[in-house]
DNA sequence: TCGCCAGCGG
């Protein structure tokens, strides 16, 4: 009753924004047969028209103008066609991703008194969610209401997936916990796998797994794409052998893994570098009779130009034509994007060419690569060039398009023009994230503003805009390297105050802070703090500290680190190597120092 | 005989 209350306190008028450019006055116009002259291989009669509705409520229509004459002729005929067969062609608009036109059709529907049911509202519902109107969805629930329906686990399934869509998580979590406590729907494996959806995505994969983990209990069976969820974050994580634990617990369970599980493993054994896991994965998918599709494929690619291996690479998208899963547009911006990491501009281009004469679409995020190939090289008027070009290509730059650019007028100490930049970006309704925020203060930073950088931060934390341990670690690394060690300590204490995390990337930072102005005490602090909050120190943060050590003439601390840090597998770094040798050739009679000397002459001559 | 849940990109 709660929920019904709570829903019934939203606007229950159902108005619908003008989404989309689909108005009633082009559907009318687009209906007409004579507009579209293929019109006449819509059929006119019951069964073939119910026929074609049944196959293209899986697919989809080829074009939308077949939807529009088949919905006309729908309206015409008599006796009026059955709720099943509009709900079928809602579908398939669905399908096709029309969703603004599937609302325009039902607006339509209800004009003219078609009769509807909960399966046609809760596909409208849908539409409402896909276009981030979920607020318009709880109002049609209102309607389910009022017309006297009962909205069941499909309908609420597709809204908690909606809140979520627009990162109203806690809120489809309060709903899903009240449907649970009301007995309102009985919860399917669909309702729970999109609430654990919604963990995984929020970063809380363990939650997600108690979550699996008490669906099992209630009897819920979980599904592939429960598995699937739950492995992909898992990989993402890099937990990857916890993933490949629920891969064996699903074959034990008789859950068939599929091609999408098989890739969420791929690509997480690919951001490892564990090329044999790799290999016995394959084997494992031929032995499952699981082939790989084109993400498969375009994940190696992937991880392949991410490791250097371009050749590899090139000859992995041959392989991928010879299969018969053609590259698409994806794989060709993974390959482009390691060329341009290479500072490769001139193949990445030949790679557009490619593109082009293979008809496939270069896409914003193509564009973007290439820009980001200019801005790294430092070219940034070229990069400014392809991003006025892509209007002109019918392609609308994204915020990452634009946060590149803005990095490297930043970085390019083009300082003026970073700001008419940003400003320009915000004029233009761009909707700036927490990488555009960073970016604008590292810039500031970078070029020497702090005070300003700080000024600016106080005024976006203000609007909770920069509440990520990043920023901070951002701000912290500025005021050290301004000598403001005290602001740069007390900003630290305020991350932790604020209930955030801090990363191994900001203990780092407070170390290197530390121990550049000889504060070597508080740099240990920092090592103990870390290991107390259980953030393990990694390569980077060793080499810092011994760094600080050397020069602060602590030879023995920086040996006891040394040794703590090949014992946990870590290497040491070049500059660190480089001091060692500096030490081995000191003139200083210290027998401490001998004696280290002696230790590590052969550490220094590998 | 229709509606809900999954994997690739700076």
């Amino acid at each position: 009753m709660i929920l019904r209350r709570v829903c019934f306190s939203s606007n229950t008028l159902v108005r619908f924004p003008r989404h989309g450019v689909i108005t009633l006055f082009h559907l009318h116009s687009l209906s007409r047969s004579s507009t579209y002259p293929n019109s006449k291989y819509i059929p006119s009669y019951h069964s073939e028209l119910e026929q074609l509705l049944s196959e293209k409520c899986k697919v989809g229509f080829d074009k939308l103008e077949d939807a529009l004459v088949v919905f006309d002729k729908m309206l015409g005929m008599r006796p009026l066609l059955n709720v099943v067969k509009f709900n079928q062609l809602l579908a398939a608009l669905v399908k096709t991703k029309d969703y603004s036109v599937a609302l325009s059709l039902y607006r339509r529907m209800c004009i003219l008194g078609i009769p509807v049911s909960v399966i046609t509202l809760t596909t409208v519902i849908n539409c409402c969610c896909h276009l981030k109107q979920v607020d318009y969805g709880f109002a049609l629930l209102a309607a389910i209401f009022k017309r006297g329906f009962f909205a069941d686990v499909v309908t609420y399934t597709t809204l908690v997936r909606g809140l979520i869509s627009q990162d109203r998580f806690l809120e489809a979590e309060i709903l899903f916990k009240n449907l649970l406590k009301e007995n309102e729907v009985k919860p399917d494996a669909a309702i729970f796998t999109t609430i654990i959806d919604g963990l995984c995505k929020t970063g809380n994969t363990s939650q997600a797994i108690m979550l699996l983990r008490y669906m099992e209990r209630k009897g819920c069976m979980p599904s592939v794409v429960t598995y699937n969820i739950v492995i992909d974050s898992l990989s993402k994580d890099r937990l990857v052998d916890d993933a490949l634990g629920l891969l064996a617990e699903m074959s034990d369970k008789g859950v068939q893994p599929n091609v999408v599980t098989y890739s969420s493993l791929i690509h997480g054994l690919c951001n490892l570098n564990r090329w044999d896991d790799i290999i016995q994965l394959f084997r494992d998918m031929d032995r499952h009779k699981v082939s790989p599709d084109k993400h498969t494929y375009s994940i190696l690619v992937d991880a392949h130009v991410r490791d250097g291996k371009v050749k590899e690479a090139e000859e992995l998208i041959e392989l991928m034509i010879r299969r018969g899963q053609p590259p698409d547009v994806v794989t060709y911006n993974s390959l482009m994007d390691g060329y341009c990491l290479r500072g490769e501009l001139d193949k990445a281009l030949a790679v557009l060419r490619t593109m082009t004469s293979k008809r496939i679409l270069p896409d914003t995020h193509t564009y973007s690569i290439m820009i980001n190939g200019y801005c790294k090289k430092l070219e940034v008027d070229r990069a400014i060039h392809i991003l006025e070009e892509m209007p002109l290509k019918g392609l609308e730059p994204s915020v990452e398009t634009y946060n590149t650019i803005l990095d490297g007028l930043f970085r390019t100490y083009r300082l003026d023009e970073a700001h008419k930049f940003y400003k320009k970006m915000l004029n233009l309704g761009v909707k700036l994230n927490i990488v555009t925020r960073g970016i604008f203060l590292h810039g500031l930073c970078w070029n020497g503003l702090v005070v300003e950088a700080m000024s600016e931060f106080h005024k976006m934390e203000s609007c909770g805009l920069v509440h990520h341990t990043r920023i901070y670690n951002i701000l912290i690394h500025g005021l050290f390297k301004d000598g403001k060690v005290d602001e740069a300590r007390n900003l630290f204490n305020n991350l932790l105050l604020k209930g955030l995390q801090p990363s191994v990337i900001s203990y780092t930072i407070m170390i290197h802070g530390f121990c550049r102005v000889g504060l070597l005490d508080e740099a240990y602090k920092i090592l103990w703090e870390m290991e107390e909050n259980n953030c393990l120190p990694n390569e980077v943060t060793y080499n810092t500290l011994i760094h600080g050590c050397f020069k602060n003439k602590m030879y023995d601390g920086g040996c006891v680190l040394i040794d703590e840090m090949c014992a946990h597998g870590f290497k040491v770094d070049a500059f660190t190597t480089s001091m060692l040798s500096d030490m081995l050739q000191s003139k200083e009679q210290d027998p401490g120092l001998l004696a280290l000397q002696k230790k590590f002459k052969p550490l220094v001559h590998q």
